[in-house]
DNA sequence: CGTTTTTGACCGGCGC
DNA sequence: GCGCCGGTCAAAAACG
């Protein structure tokens, strides 16, 4: 009851929901169903009010019968389902049109980059299994926002996202509920390789390999396969965006180079942009694999950030309201975005772009950081003081924007950042090369 | 008793 | 064609 409570108090308060607070967001996003009628139908199940039901007697009126509470408890009880079918419906519009915006978004990113610089060749991973080869440039360019945003999984499904961490637990808690399919003794590795799959929903393509590295077996690679195809909670979307980020940038990020491992300081594009705020040593990129893989090292501390809290500037957003999908997670106090970028240190193009997926690698960093118990207390302390400027500050569709392929999952928001991934005893400030 | 884990079998890709 | 290897399946076992 307490649940249900919070979540129509969050109805009612918000102004965020739905993106309806923003004029910016209100222009972008229009919801098919009208404010009006919106604000309306919640009016009708105020909990929180005394005057809610102008025909029944005052709660506690002497006269209230066992009966009719329940009578009423039933009837509560019914006009909350309405109204949790009713958000459902609210989610499955707002993800569209999410969608669209991204997708027309994506399109003017890639008709600047393509004027900028040429195409990745080795992009043709995204399309051997989609289209032959296009003659011209602008369909090109279609062919990998399709292959890019299309919500069938292909693209990511065949990218990975390897993490590494120290843990002495068999698995890291990235949020998530997995379940354990397979174990495989891999060539070269004393210690089996383990496989789950996602089963927080049925038929979630997300996939993880755990194995424990040859060399010392207090690393744990984490291996992550495929974007989520449901709402996470915002235990997971830390390492959600994680993966759904690095994902990202390596499809967008790849080189004409065939070398075996590309840096993210590629001297061409986002990344040498991105490079004086990311550092040089983060992660590492492998095409030599089967499977195109980046690989974030958690477990180094080469190139330590002398001023972490720099990722977090004044543009914190609101946080996407829906991303909890109705869950009492929604407009948790701790679920609001972390900054995007140090925009001062990007060139305008490298903002456009950044202000996608790619983005979200700041909260890779973010979430590295704040898995370090060090960095748990400055945190909640620098977010508390910016949530006291938050409604001050523009919404932005930019902060909502997920993974490239994932048209409904992999939010940006870090809301786990701060309780996430307890099992990683240690972090770094910056990602080291391996 | 339903769910999860274990584990051997199976499959497909790749190199020789 | 054969063997190796990574990955998945599915029946049995274990667990709560």
């Amino acid at each position: 009851m307490d649940e249900q409570r919070c979540d129509l108090k969050h109805l009612h308060s918000d102004q965020s929901f739905l993106g309806l607070g923003s004029s910016s967001d209100h222009r972008l996003v229009e919801s098919p169903i009208k404010e009006e009628t919106l604000f309306k139908e919640i009016k009708e199940v105020d909990f929180l009010s005394n005057n809610r039901l102008p025909n029944q007697p005052a709660p506690g009126h002497a006269e209230l019968t066992t009966l009719q509470l329940q009578v009423e408890l039933q009837r509560e009880h019914e006009e909350n389902q309405k109204l949790r079918t009713m958000l459902d419906q609210i989610t499955k519009s707002y993800n569209g049109l999410q969608a669209q915006l991204r997708m027309i978004r994506l399109q003017d990113q890639l008709q600047t980059c393509a004027e900028d610089s040429n195409l990745d060749p080795k992009l043709s991973f995204l399309h051997d299994d989609q289209s032959p080869k296009s003659s011209s440039h602008h369909d090109h360019d279609q062919e990998q926002v399709l292959a890019v945003t299309d919500h069938d999984q292909v693209p990511l499904r065949r990218a990975r996202v390897s993490v590494r961490a120290r843990s002495e637990a068999p698995m890291i808690s990235d949020g998530c509920q997995w379940r354990k399919y397979g174990q495989k003794m891999a060539k070269g590795n004393p210690c089996p390789r383990a496989y789950y799959r996602c089963t927080m929903v049925a038929g979630c393509p997300v996939r993880k390999q755990v194995q424990r590295l040859a060399e010392d077996k207090t690393i744990l690679i984490t291996t992550y396969e495929g974007n989520h195809n449901h709402p996470l909670p915002p235990a997971a979307l830390s390492m959600a965006n994680t993966t759904s980020a690095a994902a990202a940038m390596l499809i967008s990020g790849s080189t004409t180079s065939k070398e075996a491992h590309h840096h993210l300081t590629h001297p061409t594009g986002l990344f040498s942009s991105l490079q004086p705020l990311y550092g040089s040593s983060m992660a590492t990129f492998s095409t030599s694999a089967p499977f195109p893989t980046i690989t974030l090292d958690m477990t180094r501390t080469p190139n330590p950030n002398p001023n972490p809290m720099q990722f977090m500037d004044s543009s914190a957003t609101f946080p996407n309201p829906l991303q909890g999908n109705s869950h009492p997670l929604i407009g948790h106090p701790m679920c609001l975005n972390f900054p995007q970028h140090n925009h001062a240190a990007l060139t305008p193009a490298a903002m456009q772009l950044a202000e996608q997926p790619h983005g979200s690698m700041v909260e890779t960093i973010t979430a590295a950081i704040t898995s370090d118990p060090k960095f748990t207390t400055a945190l909640a302390a620098a977010i508390s003081s910016r949530m006291n400027n938050v409604e001050n500050i523009n919404a932005g569709l930019q902060g909502n924007t997920n993974g490239i392929s994932s048209l409904n999952s992999n939010g940006n928001e870090v809301c786990a950042a701060l309780s996430g991934s307890p099992q990683l005893p240690q972090s770094c400030t910056t990602f080291s090369t391996t």
